[in-house]
DNA sequence: GACTCACTACTCGGATACCTTCTGTCCGAGTTACTAAGG
DNA sequence: CCTTAGTAACTCGGACAGAAGGTATCCGAGTAGTGAGTC
């Protein structure tokens, strides 16, 4: 099982957009993370679709959270670049092979799909109770606070 | 994300072979299962490194389980088949950039990581707290016990 | 009749192609701020 | 001095190659049962 690499970069950009008080172009946010700019772009487009990130066009436009960053959870953005299909997806082996149940009796999920799932049910729990605030002021504290005043200030000081 | 396929099918080879009292060849696991016989094989040889089923060769081998279905738990098998890679794996993106944190701050996971992380222990614990012998019992009262019996069955006729 | 040996058929195991998905990149469409000219 | 039209630069957005991992397959190595042959 592997997670979208991406899904790191926009972590990172929703918490520094949360800084932001003006729209924050792409290619400036991919300079302050260190990344490649035009498929960060690709991340962010999957940002916006998903209605996290709003995006404005022309000379001063950019990318802007749509809500506060206590109301947005890793779940959301996990969810907008990595897709909402299930990990695990039941293919039905019981219908197959010489024991195939009939498909009258599975009207429910099997038991191992409702195992699995329950599972990422858990996962998906963690996540959503974890939002971009929290992770800002977890940040906060591991660096004694110094963390987003310097962010806030990279982020509005004119290139 | 995406679990591979072959967790399913080491999932249902688990539960069948925890029904049947000699080695079954993996041959006839992918009859009972209508799944490629020579994928199978590969996911049962993952099954073997990691200990939890043993192969016998000759011609009345084949695979059975190490220990009882009470002590594999679903965790066993995903980290058997899937690996035991995380699904997030932090690049350590603020250590780069203009505002790269020094190394020496970095003793600890970056806050992203810790959530990120935290989630994933969630789902395995989820996973780790279903066995083997769970699911059969789960499968019996689905079928009103006649599933594991017919399995039982199926297994020791002689082809 | 019992033992030994060679054989055969069956098993697993690792090395080998194919394909879908993720990763990374490019150029075009659209919008905004700015500038300069005219009234 | 104010208005207005034009321009230019900057932004995002979707369409286009390359690479990695998962999927599927094949053939060779090894082992246990089986049968014939021999003592």
């Amino acid at each position: 099982m592997k997670l979208s690499g991406g899904v790191e970069w926009g972590l990172h950009c929703c918490l520094s957009l949360s800084q932001a008080s003006a729209p924050v172009p792409a290619a400036r946010l991919a300079e302050l993370h260190g990344v490649s700019p035009t498929y960060l772009a690709k991340q962010l487009q999957a940002l916006a679709r998903a209605g996290l990130v709003r995006s404005t066009q022309g000379k001063v436009g950019g990318y802007e959270l749509t809500r506060g960053p206590e109301a947005i959870s890793l779940l959301d953005v996990v969810r907008a670049i990595d897709g909402e299909a299930p990990a695990f997806r039941c293919t039905e082996i019981r219908q197959r092979g010489p024991l195939a149940a009939p498909q009258s009796a599975c009207v429910r999920p099997c038991a191992i799909a409702r195992a699995m799932l329950a599972a990422e049910e858990a996962w998906r729990a963690a996540l959503a109770d974890v939002s971009i605030a929290d992770l800002a002021q977890d940040v906060q504290g591991d660096t004694d606070g110094t963390a987003m005043p310097r962010l806030q200030a990279w982020l509005t000081a004119t290139r």
